[in-house]
RNA sequence: UGCCCCUUCGUCCAAUGGCAGGACAGCGGCCUUUGGAGCCGCGAAUCUUGGUUCGAAUCCAAGAGGGGCAACCA
């Protein structure tokens, strides 16, 4: 994709060896048909970052080719899905941006898979076993050892057929008998030796109801649903691998010409971050989050209440790439993505996370200044203001303060002279301590002559801090969002403990007293600001209501004073 | 004691037989009404051994290391 556009938009993603692949393919039309992918997930949890990789390369490369993208679910197991996991997929993949060109169910497919299946059984390709589960695990032998053949392989075309479709009309009990390939008992690939196709089970789908009692497993459903739906490049990842001989197996076994080919990527790791869709729903179920949407989660529910933004994900997928080779990203580079995107788009206020009173001794009591405050610093390109108040009795960053403070602090302390963004010059004259000794409130002075910040006599200050006007300010509840887990890989962790053991205590902290300067009350729930010197956040979508407002902190900004102050 | 895949800066990704490059992270500096952002600079890698070649990260062989596969899950 070449732009000589000087209104070029979006960059074109890099460059990965599927895209490679692809466009090779497409030069060569090497399947006679248009570009076709597809995402097909299981509704079986929420998606989340792993399925925004694959959302993002399988549109993303429909977008670039011209081609389609189907949005395909694959709920072939009754006992695990749900609609409620087919509403989350199609809302997410929607709010990151994509939209497929046709939404389709695998379970759509089953009377067509059947018929593949008689054909497969007339064709002599595959036969009932009616071997228990146990005695098929035993007789699948194992990685360093054959298989032996089932006693049922040999029987005949005819008795295949009738068991198949007695099979199909209800006759037996779930277990009695499974379909099976005929490929090779001995394969040193293990996925080879004979796999399973069907299986009988008395359980009601969420979308067929009780129409079927015979279940397809992934590897007889997958690459067919690919096929009949004329996907060309069918992409996954790493651990279907050995799956892919079946796939190839199946696919020309039921007669399909130039069928698709699969290829396999690495899944996604991020460091502190669980992605195994069946660990979310313990966290989920044993209530360690609030649900499927806790900002904590790496839900696309959850990170959206956290206030990550679409374009940020997308941003991310595009940075870490696609490879074959199995690889764990850093968490900065994510948050790097989020930092990226936020700062170019939400406004700046001022919010005090843990205030500190400052009177302003020879500021007029009962008086109000209203000054202007730009809403972006002067290399955002966005426009934009509000006016905040000004008045004797202040609130500052407990932080921004310090009795004694160390050589490299630029901020408040005794006898030192600050700027309060957008309002003055102050300097500290006088401390007030609790009985225990505590810092309670701070008196400085203010400058008149610095209104808005600027010294008309050209004097600098070392730093400037945020504050809000006591009285004006809002008091507002923030939720600060750390990482789940106090390792990088939780999924690593020594014998005997799981991953619940290594979830970090203090990854909610939530601040109840806060206090946010005016100009917020009548935002829409869900707005995101950057809270100056502080962090990005979000008001929470679903608890911040006027009055009694909620902030969840998106995340923190780079802080080169924290690596000072830890030397 | 099998089959398959993989191995490039700390991390992620490029380089498709021809100058190992980008991003994140780190470090130093500049700038700054956010210790934010931005700008400039620095350090930082081809798993090993052998082979092919004028030339190898790339091709070949062997080894080492990492990962996947033995659900009627996907």
């Amino acid at each position: 994709m070449s732009s000589t556009s000087p209104l070029a938009s979006a960059p074109a993603p890099h460059r990965d060896f599927i895209r490679d692949l692809v466009a090779a393919d497409a030069a060569s039309n090497r399947y006679g048909r248009e570009i076709a992918t597809r995402f097909p997930p299981e509704p079986n949890g929420f998606p989340h970052l792993g399925h925004v990789k694959s959302i993002c390369l399988n549109f993303g490369i429909r977008d670039e080719f011209g081609g389609r993208c189907n949005l395909r679910f694959d709920d072939t197991n009754p006992f695990t899905e749900d609609i409620k996991y087919v509403e989350a997929f199609k809302r997410d993949v929607r709010w990151l941006g994509f939209e497929w060109d046709a939404e389709l169910y695998t379970s759509d497919y089953f009377g067509r898979l059947y018929e593949i299946a008689e054909h497969l059984v007339m064709d002599g390709k595959a036969y009932v076993d009616s071997q228990t589960e146990d005695e098929i695990r035993e007789r699948r032998g194992t990685v360093t050892t054959t298989g032996t053949a089932s006693p049922f392989r040999d029987r005949a075309v005819d008795e295949n057929l009738s068991l198949l479709r007695r099979m199909r009309a209800g006759d037996f009990d779930d277990g009695a008998h499974v379909l099976r390939a005929s490929i090779d008992m001995a394969h040193p690939n293990m996925v080879m030796r004979d796999p399973l196709l069907l299986r009988i089970r008395r359980a009601s789908h969420y979308r067929q109801g009780d129409a079927w009692c015979l279940y397809p497993l992934y590897d007889f459903a997958h690459g067919l649903s690919d096929a009949i739906e004329g996907i060309t490049h069918s992409l996954c990842t790493l651990e279907f691998k050995d799956n892919r001989d079946v796939y190839e197996w199946l696919v020309r076994a039921a007669g399909f010409v130039r069928p698709p080919e699969q290829t396999e990527f690495a899944r996604l790791e991020l460091d502190y971050t669980m992605l195994s869709k069946r660990k979310l729903l313990r966290l989920v179920n044993e209530g360690f989050v609030s649900g499927w949407d806790d900002p904590r989660m790496p839900t696309i529910a959850g990170m959206r209440r956290r206030g990550v933004t679409p374009e940020a994900l997308r941003k991310f997928c595009d940075v870490i790439g696609v490879a074959r080779k199995p690889a764990r990203t850093e968490l900065a580079t994510f948050e790097h993505a989020v930092r990226d995107d936020l700062n170019m788009r939400v406004p700046r206020v001022m919010c005090v996370l843990r205030p500190l009173k400052v009177v302003i001794t020879n500021f007029p009591e009962g008086e109000v200044e209203w000054h202007e405050a730009s809403s972006y610093p002067r290399d955002v390109p966005l426009t934009g203001s509000r006016t905040i108040p000004f008045s004797r009795e202040l609130y500052i960053e407990r932080d921004d303060f310090m009795e004694a403070p160390p050589s490299k602090f630029y901020r408040l302390a005794p006898g030192r002279e600050v700027r309060l963004r957008y309002g003055y010059f102050v300097t500290c004259s006088d401390v007030v301590k609790d009985a225990s000794g505590n810092v309670v409130e701070v008196h400085c002075t203010y400058d008149p002559a610095t209104r808005g910040g600027d010294a008309p006599d050209g004097r600098k200050v070392s730093g400037t801090i945020h504050w809000v006007s006591a009285r004006h300010a809002l008091e507002c509840e923030l939720r600060l969002y750390d990482r789940l887990f106090t390792v990088p890989n939780p999924d690593d962790v020594p014998d005997g403990l799981d991953f619940v053991s290594v979830l970090n205590p203090e990854s909610l902290v939530t601040v109840r007293n806060a206090q946010i300067e005016p100009s917020v009350a009548k935002d829409a729930p869900g707005s995101r600001y950057q809270f100056e010197r502080t962090g990005y956040f979000v008001s929470d979508a679903t608890d911040s209501k006027p009055g009694a407002l909620v902030f969840n902190r998106t995340v923190t900004l780079r802080d080169s004073w924290a690596k000072i102050k830890d030397k």
